[in-house]
DNA sequence: GTGACAGCATGTTAA
DNA sequence: ATGCTGTCAC
């Protein structure tokens, strides 16, 4: 055992009070960069040392990055203890395996992820008979999900609906749950949901587990949501041992059910609980503190809360301006490569953050062409490809013969001469008998409609699963052999002309390969785990941090993160803030707090990249800075350099995008940007699309082929996602996509 | 009835 | 780029 002295000598006051608190209600809130991550691990050790036993304490991460770090550092400072230490969601299923018998479950669920949601949710949307209505099953499993967030039972969502979205969405809901269990699988939320209503259901689960867990320390607090909020909650009663970290000023996951209000109504909770505020910055230098203090700032919801540093002033931040998207990664990327060559710093030490992943893709040609090592973190991308998720759906169906979503998608891959047809009577028998589609491909003899090369595919591929399930103690990785081999999707790829089968194949052999390593790292995990442990895998998982290559992330993955040198790429209107979030102040508000996270993941070089037109979905179109830009200090802090000049090409189409789109952006122009006024070269504008004026506006009067006269009450987005928003009278409000939607303008009101 | 192909719409952030 | 739908030849 270590002197308690060597746990909190390097600690400031602050700090030592977090880590020495010892029984009862803890509120951390710790700014970014103040150390939160050292403090929660340095108490997780100090219980320990104080004679807590390993198995009573439970620690709460975001990532399962994360989870394994905060292991392995409590076990280094105090070693032979290892606590429990996972995300809420790795937490929950592992309850739910455990506990199963008591729980009424079966233990060998399928976890579903949100494209196998979507599956099911067609499915019981189609059983509906509403079949023509226009709600896309990835919006109705949205309003699923965050009722199951909301601990909303189907019956307890009915009663709330009150239109007729919601009305749909809890007809959906019934169905959805029927199929989810029939297939003996959990959603996501599942595994939130399902604890939090055993935690509240059922005392005595709920005492034995408080008694288990006596301390319970979670992290990112301010993005949980309310089933997170229950299984906490429900943890500390009989031990109120409680302990949360977060920020209010980092929460930016409210679109997936966070709620904010679990940090901020802490101390009403639990009125006995301490609070510990945390600002002093390790991190930053004093010129990215102020910079983003000053754009968070702008929040109106929010406490007032200033970062400071003893760090030095540093360089100031940098708005750089592009002429397009092209040169924005070119220019980022030979930055970097000259930070580098001029020995100021590694690769490693360079991070670019975006609002969207589909902008990743003009920087990997960047890099390519500047041979600068990167790694796009996105951790799932691999296991996404459509031949890794066939034999996957393999895996899965092998593991539980219920997962009906498995079946279908691996039933005919490689063909089995199992077409539409005989799919969709083998489906209707399945229902009308209320087996799984695997059971009922037994017995397809009963099932007449289906003969010939249909019935003896079924047969087939039975009889393939059956086989395989007599093998589901192997280690995953010599069961993914089996499945590819013996399955014939080898073969398929093998003998195809295609030359992207080669690719596939590599694939295939690579996710053999991942599971023998994840087989070797845990020797006594089954498929089961190797399968749970790919679904829920977070994006950073996958990240090498120890490789000298340039990371590249959206913002949302940043967060927890610090580098010294970062790029924030396309800070421009209709990406940071998202256009989703225009005209919705609380949703400006988050999108301000991840430009705000972003900022903060800096330790010495802090830029903010926009580019004055961009490619979007094959159009080029005029980019409007960020509004945050012009939110920035006017002071020394923060330099604005305008690269667009050095290209020739750019000079025609700077002066006209500044005509016309300067004016609509003022704040910017604000900032003290000098604008570069070249001479007219409209030959070379002549390629840039300038979005015709359509005459649609709010206030205009339109016609409408079936509604006929309506009036256009709200405009957003632009490009091809401008949406137009007219009031009909008689029909009420409806939204149009204003490209495709066939609208007359007519006239317009004053205005 | 099956499967290959083209044409189509679709697209924020994520466990 | 992807998945879904409709069309067409076997």
């Amino acid at each position: 055992m270590p002197d308690p002295g060597d746990l909190l000598a390097d600690l400031t006051d602050d700090q030592r009070a977090a880590v020495t608190h010892a029984e009862g209600p803890l509120l951390i809130l710790a700014g970014a960069g103040s150390g939160k991550t050292r403090v929660i691990t340095r108490r997780v050790a100090y219980l320990l040392q104080q004679g807590v036993r390993p198995g009573s304490i439970l620690a709460i991460t975001f990532t399962n990055k994360a989870a394994g770090e905060m292991r392995q550092r409590v076990e280094k400072l105090v070693p032979g203890n290892r606590v429990w230490v996972s995300t809420f969601h790795s937490l929950g299923a592992r309850l739910l395996r455990q506990y199963a018998d008591r729980l009424g479950i079966d233990r060998n669920f399928t976890i579903y992820d949100t494209d196998d949601r979507n599956k099911l949710v067609k499915d019981a949307l189609a059983a509906t008979g509403m079949d023509d209505v226009k709600f896309s099953p990835d919006r109705l499993g949205g309003a699923i999900s965050k009722a199951k967030n909301q601990l909303l039972t189907p019956n307890g969502y009915e009663k709330t609906a009150n239109d007729f979205f919601t009305q749909t969405v809890a007809k959906v809901y019934h169905g959805y749950e029927k199929r989810l269990r029939a297939a003996n699988a959990m959603d996501f939320d599942d595994l939130l949901y399902l604890p939090a209503q055993a935690l509240r259901l059922n005392e005595e689960f709920r005492r034995d587990l408080d008694s288990r867990f006596r301390y319970v320390l979670i992290d990112e607090y301010q993005d949980t949501n309310s089933a997170q909020y229950e299984v906490a909650r429900r943890l500390s009663v009989d031990h109120p041992n409680l302990c949360v970290v977060g920020d209010p000023d980092q929460s930016i996951y409210k679109w997936r059910g966070s709620d904010i209000k679990n940090i901020l109504d802490f101390e009403r909770d639990f009125p006995a609980a301490r609070v510990i505020t945390l600002t002093r910055n390790y991190r930053s230098t004093k010129n990215v503190l102020h910079a983003a203090g000053a754009l968070i700032d702008r929040n109106k919801q929010r406490k007032k809360k200033a970062l400071v540093t003893d760090n030095p002033a540093g360089e100031p931040v940098r708005v750089l301006t592009f002429d397009n998207g092209l040169d924005e990664a070119e220019g980022v990327v030979v930055r970097i490569k000259e930070a580098v060559k001029a020995g100021r710093f590694r690769y490693r030490d360079h991070a670019i953050f975006l609002r969207i992943n589909a902008l990743t893709r003009s920087l990997e040609s960047a890099f390519v062409k500047h041979g600068v090592p990167f790694q796009i973190v996105k951790g799932l991308a691999f296991f996404e490809r459509k031949e890794n998720r066939d034999v996957l759906a393999y895996l899965r169906l092998v593991a539980n013969p219920q997962d009906n979503v498995s079946f279908l998608r691996v039933v005919n891959a490689p063909s089995r001469g199992v077409g539409k047809t005989s799919l969709d009577r083998l489906v209707a028998f399945a229902g009308r008998e209320e087996m799984p589609l695997l059971a009922a491909a037994a017995q397809v003899a009963r099932i007449p409609e289906i003969k010939g090369k249909g019935a003896s595919g079924l047969r087939d591929f039975y009889r393939l699963v059956t086989e395989l399930r007599t093998k589901l103690d192997l280690p995953p990785h010599e069961l993914i052999d089996l499945v590819i081999k013996q399955s014939g999707y080898e073969k398929m790829l093998r003998d195809s002309d295609d030359p992207e089968d080669a690719d596939r194949l590599a694939n295939v052999s690579e996710l053999v390969t991942a599971a023998k390593q994840y087989h070797d790292e845990n020797p006594d995990s089954k498929v089961v785990d190797f399968l749970e442990q790919i679904t829920l895998a977070s994006d950073t998982d996958g990240w090498d941090e120890a490789a000298d290559h340039v990371s590249v992330m959206t913002l949302h993955s940043s967060k927890g993160l610090e580098f010294p040198v970062v790029y924030v790429m396309a800070v421009e209107e209709g990406l940071l803030p998202h256009e989703r979030s225009l005209g919705k102040d609380e949703d400006v508000e988050e999108e301000r707090r991840l430009c705000f996270v972003g900022m903060t993941r800096a330790m010495k070089e802090l830029h903010l990249c926009h580019a004055r037109m961009r490619e979007f979905r094959g159009q080029l179109n005029y980019a409007i800075p960020s509004s945050f830009l012009g939110e920035l200090p006017r002071d020394s802090s923060v330099e604005h350099v305008d690269l667009s000049m050095t290209r020739n090409v750019a000079r025609g189409a700077a002066d006209e995008w500044r005509a016309k789109v300067a004016p609509a952006a003022r704040d910017w122009a604000d900032t003290g940007v000098r604008p570069f006024i070249p001479p007219k070269k409209p030959e070379e504008a002549a390629s840039i699309v300038v979005p015709p004026d359509t005459g649609l506006a709010v206030g205009a009067l339109v016609q409408h082929d079936e509604y006929g006269l309506g009036q256009v009450t709200d405009l957003s987005g632009f490009g091809a996602l401008r949406r137009v928003k007219v009031r009909f009278p008689g029909h009420g409000e409806k939204v149009f996509v204003a490209d495709k939607a066939k609208l007359k303008v007519v006239g317009r009101r004053q205005g």
